[in-house]
DNA sequence: GTATGTGAAGCACTTCACAGCT
DNA sequence: AGCTGTGAAGTGCTTCACATAC
């Protein structure tokens, strides 16, 4: 139903901080914004802005700007924010235990619904409230869920078998925090935190002082 | 000392996974791969690697590959990753908990050597085996620690101001786990982690069935 | 006057394809 | 025979610049 001829990836992925930092503005009582504003805030060139928003349709008026509150909406409805999302967390360690714990998924629309391990000892236990469920009888309770986002925060080793099983249960989006490169087939999305890299990709430019 | 004319940003990011995959392959057994090989484990193309590593030096060897062990050894002095990097966290709550007491840091040579909160209640106790320091008290203790590298999880609203402070004291690489599009001068690192703008950026693809 | 929307130009990264080394 | 290293070609994203609308 949407209309999206051809829309690179980069564009997609810039979208959610153009929500962000409009909804921040609106919050702050803004009503119009410029390309030039926006594009201030997040380092990026008007003409970026507008070229992006362009894929989508005409959401500006010519010599004033951007309604706030009516980009907003077309951007939650673009980016299918509309709804509320269910996810299951995978691996209940710490990390687990900290993603589920954290409040800045609720807000957006992002309900951790159920959390999984593989550790006899954990299973049945709550972690933030949330009932352990073995990963075993993954694919049934991801169904009775109604889940459609997996986050994996389990251990490199295990990652990897993780991500089948959740692909074999039908999940098409999922975050990794494990510090792997997973593969998953066509049509699965697949998304890696993974601050290491980020660690040492820094450090280059730390050591070579151009 | 290193010879760089002028790599793309985005070859140095890729330099760690490269890295990391010929861990892994060295920890089992491998001594020589070619780049057909690391680009199936990457899902990159050989060309793109050849390239890559081309930008840096003629490592590989016509006819057999790349020697992993050599490979590596020149990859680590590349990345700057031959030394240890002391590392401090900004913000003590869960998620800074969790990091301080990630197991995955340490072995890639990143230390966190200590830790800030702005919270009374917090300074002067111990957070994974660490003291946290008063955050005002910040400049000082990073020149005492020898830190090099900062990381950020604080809360959205005090985040720049964070970042102001760590630049302010000298700190030229940050990983900010923050739900904000931070500014820094130029000369300074900031690499951010964010799972909201990854989910949301997902969400687009399960929505349009393209 | 002011700011959008957009073809066209510019730039940067990726891939090709092959000479050259082992 | 096999695989690297690399100019050249190809591709895709970014920026420009201006007609168009308010």
């Amino acid at each position: 139903m949407t209309y999206s001829p051809d829309v690179p990836e980069v564009v997609v992925q810039r979208l959610p901080q153009y929500l962000r930092a409009l909804s921040n503005l609106q919050r702050g009582g803004q009503e119009v914004i410029s390309s030039q504003q926006l594009g201030a805030l997040l380092q990026a060139t008007p003409a970026q802005i507008r070229k992006d928003l362009s894929y989508f349709g005409r959401f500006g008026k010519q010599g004033r700007g951007y309604n706030i509150r009516h980009l907003l909406e077309r951007l939650r409805y673009i980016l299918g924010l509309e709804r509320t999302w269910n996810v299951a967390v995978v691996g209940v360690g710490r990390l687990g235990r900290a993603i589920i714990s954290y409040q800045g998924f609720q807000p957006e629309g992002f309900r951790v619904v159920c959390a999984f391990d593989s550790d006899p000892r954990l299973i049945g236990q709550l972690a933030g409230g949330l009932m352990i469920h073995d990963i075993s009888n993954i694919g049934e309770v991801l169904r009775g869920e109604q889940v459609q986002i997996a986050i994996v925060s389990v251990p490199g080793a295990e990652a990897q078998l993780v991500i089948d099983q959740l692909v074999e249960a039908g999940i098409q989006a999922i975050l990794s925090y494990a510090p792997i490169a997973a593969h998953v087939p066509e049509g699965v999305h697949l998304r890696s935190v993974d601050p290491v890299l980020e660690l040492q990709s820094m450090t280059y430019y730390l050591s070579t002082p151009d």
